[in-house]
DNA sequence: CCTGTCTCTGACAACGTTGTCCATCTCTTG
DNA sequence: CAAGAGATGGACAACGTTGTCAGAGACAGG
């Protein structure tokens, strides 16, 4: 900037107003520091302008994978947004692991974001008090936050299962199995309760081999679903707590003898192009993640300066076959 | 910074050192700096050290769509080999929109990233020249880059698309159809490429009416395989150019009377339960990230000062049915 | 006791911007 | 013609950090 004054022979501060497009600069003037811009190939340094400035226009976005089909439509509605805030994102992935969801937020505030954007991976967010308290504003989505007061942006997940089961209950089903994920993540546990709660409504006992909780991975959901298959009460209909379980369970039953019914929290692609096609019980993501941002924004803009706020979306039942299979005994 | 410096009767380069770990100064102090940094909640302001130091320890990544079921695994293990370097990640979606991908580049550019990782939404980046001699390493990954000399990491396109044809061939089949992206995109170009080549090379013609290019939205697509599967030499099978045409693809076949064998470039979950399964010839697109990432840490630690480089990653052809269906006339 | 060496510490400038304030110049108006 | 108003431009400090360098003690040796 300093060459690019030296150059068009003004004062620093003129071109510091030709950049940033201030009234009160002759047109001639403006055109002799343009073209010493051009001439030098200069761009501003948005570093020091905002070190200046003291706002930084990103954000900073914690989930937990990148990668996983049901983060990233959300992470991009946040992007979009932040985007038509003149805003750029940083992004990171927590792993599911607090310790690198908290290096990552830390990280995040050391550049000094503006706000952000968090899928807590821990139930303990008490290491972002201070942060909040300086300014940064921050909206957690998916799950809630932990030991501390902010915003909140989550689907109805006790209630999309409740709606899940109820379909499979209205379908003549009995004897209801549910595989859900770790207890210690709060959505698994939502889940689980709107199981409970569903079956209860109709007055259906819940037996113990009926229902599992832990690490979703093939092989411990093909146990689970062997459990609950045999024995002198095996289950009629299957509700998966998410995705990998969904489609675990797609295979095991494809091999099983009985025709089982299936309902899976969580849409994914292709769904329908399965024989039978899935029944789900669909999350908004983008809608989750577009929320978030936009709440974010207007405590940014100052347009909210409300007391935080808990948001929940509805989840939307999809029929598509596997849920509508009758009991067969 | 300054008034932990107080707090703690040191000065402020103390505090400094403190932060950074740096010897040379008392354990007694040490303790001392430590206590007032807690007590006042300080956090280094990484923005004013960044201008200071010059390297911002942080890389942005361009792509096309982070939602893109493809995209999200190589953004994914960009971000895994930034993480190992010490690095943030900011991320940004062109949605294939040149200006979009310069906008993003300079804004990126602008908050003086240390490196750039590029999926080109343009086909001419000499805007990056004066960015690039300024010391902006830059990788361009999964297409080629425009007009600019740049480490290029891509995936063998034609080679895949050839071997994929050629396996249909070798299952006997003679009249082969090709549906492909809009010419502008290389890899659809390339794709095509193959395809020519593959048919040529078994002596095979080509008729203008078994290949079509463009956007791959599902009524274009059942457009095109309507064209390709009707008149007096229909095709008996099908390679599809990318992951959505082979999704739609599957949909018509699926209602089509005769069997038609289908491989499609690109992997996608659930491949294998559909039926037929789906045979495709799958990119390695977390390995297009991780290649493109360890490049440009390799350049940033200036640990390779070569030309720049092509590098091309195999796609792999995984048989599952539905490329292994015989020809039926 | 003086000198030299070594260790620890702090003053100061610098990074590249912007905000504040003042100087200058050119009009307009009484 | 003097004075006021408005437009234009520049000097300087400040943002929060780090690099440089020199000062202040402590200690050992002559």
């Amino acid at each position: 900037m300093k060459d690019v004054a030296a150059r068009a022979g003004v004062g620093l501060k003129t071109v510091s107003r030709v950049v940033n497009e201030e009234a009160g600069v002759t047109p001639d003037t403006v055109a002799r520091v343009q073209a010493a811009i051009d001439a030098l190939g200069f761009r501003r340094n948005d570093s020091a302008r905002l070190l200046r400035t003291r706002r930084t226009s990103s954000v900073g976005l914690v989930l937990e994978d990148l990668a996983d089909p049901f983060y990233a439509p959300l992470s991009r509605a946040v992007e979009d947004v932040a985007r038509s805030h003149g805003a750029l994102l940083f992004t990171g992935s927590s792993a599911e692991d607090p310790r690198r969801e908290q290096e990552l937020v830390l990280a995040f505030c050391a550049r000094r974001v503006d706000g952000l954007v968090v899928v807590p991976a821990s139930d303990d967010h008490r290491y972002l008090a201070p942060e909040m308290e300086a300014g940064v504003a921050t909206v957690f989505v998916d799950r809630p936050a932990g030991r501390v007061d902010a915003d909140v942006v989550l689907t109805d997940n006790a209630g999309g299962t409740r709606d899940g089961v109820a379909h499979l209950i209205a379908h003549g089903h009995r004897r209801i199995g549910f595989i859900g994920d770790q207890p210690s993540i709060h959505t698994a546990n939502e889940r689980l309760r709107g199981y409970r709660e569903a079956m209860a409504n109709a007055a259906l006992p819940v037996l113990p081999q009926w229902y599992a909780m832990g690490p979703t991975t093939p092989d411990r959901v093909r146990a689970a679903l062997a459990v609950m298959l045999s024995g002198p009460e095996p289950v009629t209909a299957l509700f998966a707590g998410n995705n990998r379980v969904t489609v675990t369970a797609v295979r095991v039953l494809s091999d099983h003898p009985r025709p089982v019914a299936l309902v899976g929290f969580d849409d994914f692609e292709l769904a329908d192009l399965l024989s039978p096609p899935v029944t789900v019980v669909a999350q908004d993501a983008p809608g989750l993640g577009r929320t978030a941002a936009q709440l974010l924004f207007r405590r940014l803009d100052g347009l909210t300066t409300d007391a935080p706020t808990r948001t929940e979306l509805p989840a939307r039942l999809i029929p598509r076959g596997s849920g509508e299979i009758p009991p067969s005994s």
